[in-house]
DNA sequence: CTGAAAGCGCTTACAG
DNA sequence: CTGAAAGCGCTTACAG
């Protein structure tokens, strides 16, 4: 390995002057620093990060923790947060939990320990307090909570908003038996989600009935589970609420091989708005979140935070809740309630 | 920041003895550990792995470099290679780069500063020369690229055998006119792909029509473009094997709202077997890669050879070539030619 | 078992 | 504009 020294050996000059010359930083003469850069590039010389950031105190590395990449939400997500941190010259590090506090926590501290500059957490099942403690002295931008905690910022959805938008479109449509497969019960985004539903159904003058909420567990599998158990509970219902996409797929699948049309006989409304949404049969009318967006504001507003802190501005950024809209996507999944018509044959 | 002094400081003894307690190294007594330990506790001293890293010569992160994670297929393969670092102690570095050589590129010499113990490269695209210089001294493990380079362990699938044994399915249920649906043409998979399906074809004694060849880009979009493609080339075929899941999901879409009914007018194929070619309409008949093993076989490796070069061993393990067995998973999309019967109605 | 010293590869005041 | 020195926070021979 070709360290500094070398290069300034051969350069007849101080490591001092090399670095300079590499680094752009303070005054030094045009032809020296031309001579340095080429004899670095001769020796092959490539500068040791780790040595820099000893000294330098940053890393230029962020980290995002996320639950389950396995969703596609994810990797939507985590290509906004790439652009990002492509562009601003920033690493990144990803860390799946399986919304398991303790490995969350854990990674927590293995990431300060790596000196990581700062954190992007996707924070499903996370409780305040602990992660308030593990994440001391990190900076970090939060996603999918409700709460914002002190000294950070939160970027999210309403997410109890867009399960209302969901639920009024479905009640304009002529819906009055409208069924909810909800999330996984620990998480904060399936208590909201299923707020927005029973909002929108209180509004109408409807009160929710318990009997048309079924559990589901935001996967393919937990779609289809919940689809035969609203059957099985024989009770009345012209439309489904899922959760999450990938839910309504999998109750679209289940729908389909038991020979019930969807929209004819009952139908199905999304959440997230992942691009295979779109490529579903029928295709899925969904509440649409700005994934890629939420993922290039979050890492934004971290590497935004860091520059502040960088300039030592008088106070830190105040913690800030960056709220962005979803949007109602209508496909073919959903219709007015008893249409005859038969959509594909 | 509390670093070693501070404890050795409190504990009376050398910042020799506080790294030796800390890291259960060389000989030390009991007691003074326990002190060490206990005070370090109470200071709340964290480690600095940069440091460490300096000293030490590794930073026990590695990266995994990757076209595209919303292609489904990807973040299976990122949770299996997650799986093995976790457990095996190291961090994961993300990097995208869009099949974009260039970036790739600049992507190695950024990971080489940071100095990442090794990487993981999906060489979709990647030409063997300039890379080969651009990782020059990186441990390196490719994944899905034909030819193994110099010192460099591969894992991967035999694409054009997987692609053969869903052509000759196909085959073995009457088809004689197959379409194929190709991928991006400068990916090595995608000639593996179409050799494959060439190769059962030629078997069979029905040379490849030039016309049944449509390219797609594996992508959703691709795949519907592709379906119209050959609609409008008015030509015969019972059949479609395509280059990957996500563009048999585009077919099948554009099938479907063109009021093809599917298996019974035409049979479908995909390849990789993602999750969601379990839950499509109808499910998704497919050559299944074990994606998740080839992650955590990918991660395995890289950290054995890591091991072995830190163990110094007499040579660093020769390059290896590593198989895995695609499996064809058949479900719904595909039936015997003309078969009359509709399935869902 | 423990400490003093050197060193990992850099950057950055401090002088000149 | 340039160099000598200190220091970032640790680990690891080398002595004792």
């Amino acid at each position: 390995m070709v360290t500094v020294y070398d290069v300034a050996n051969r350069a007849g000059v101080s490591i001092a002057t090399v670095s300079r010359a590499l680094n752009d930083r303070s005054r030094i003469s045009a032809e020296t620093r031309r001579r340095v850069i080429e004899i670095a590039h001769e020796l092959g010389y490539e500068p040791n990060d780790v040595a820099r950031s000893l000294v330098g105190k940053s890393t230029q590395t962020i980290a995002l923790l996320l639950p389950d990449i396995t969703n596609p939400y994810f990797p939507e997500l985590v290509k906004g947060v790439q652009t990002i941190t492509d562009q601003r010259g920033h690493l990144l590090l990803l860390c799946h939990n399986a919304d398991d506090e303790e490995k969350a926590l854990q990674d927590l501290v293995t990431l300060r320990r790596k000196q990581v500059d700062g954190v992007i957490l996707v924070a499903g099942a996370l409780s305040g307090e602990r992660f308030a403690e593990a994440a001391a002295g990190l900076p970090v931008v939060v996603m999918d909570r409700e709460i914002a905690l002190p000294h950070t910022a939160l970027v999210a959805v309403d997410h109890r908003d867009g399960a209302r938008k969901a639920t009024e479109y479905l009640l304009s449509l002529g819906h009055r038996r409208i069924a909810h497969v909800t999330g996984p019960p620990q998480l904060s985004v399936t208590a909201a989600r299923r707020a927005g539903w029973e909002d929108a159904l209180r509004a109408a003058g409807f009160p929710p009935d318990e009997r048309l909420i079924v559990p589901g567990n935001f996967l393919e599998d937990g779609g289809w589970t919940a689809g035969r158990e609203l059957l099985a509970r024989e009770i009345d219902f012209s439309a489904v609420f899922t959760a999450n996409d990938l839910t309504a797929i999998g109750l679209l699948a289940m729908f389909t091989e038991h020979g019930i049309p969807v929209p004819q006989q009952v139908s199905v409304v999304g959440f997230d708005g992942i691009h295979l949404a779109a490529y579903t049969s029928p295709t899925l009318t969904t509440v649409a979140q700005p994934i890629f967006a939420l993922g290039q504001r979050a890492a934004d507003l971290l590497l935004d935070q860091l520059e502040a802190a960088e300039a030592e501005t008088a106070e830190p950024p105040s913690p800030t809740v960056h709220l962005l809209d979803t949007t109602l996507v209508v496909r073919d999944s959903t219709a007015r309630p008893g249409s005859a018509e038969v959509a594909h044959d």
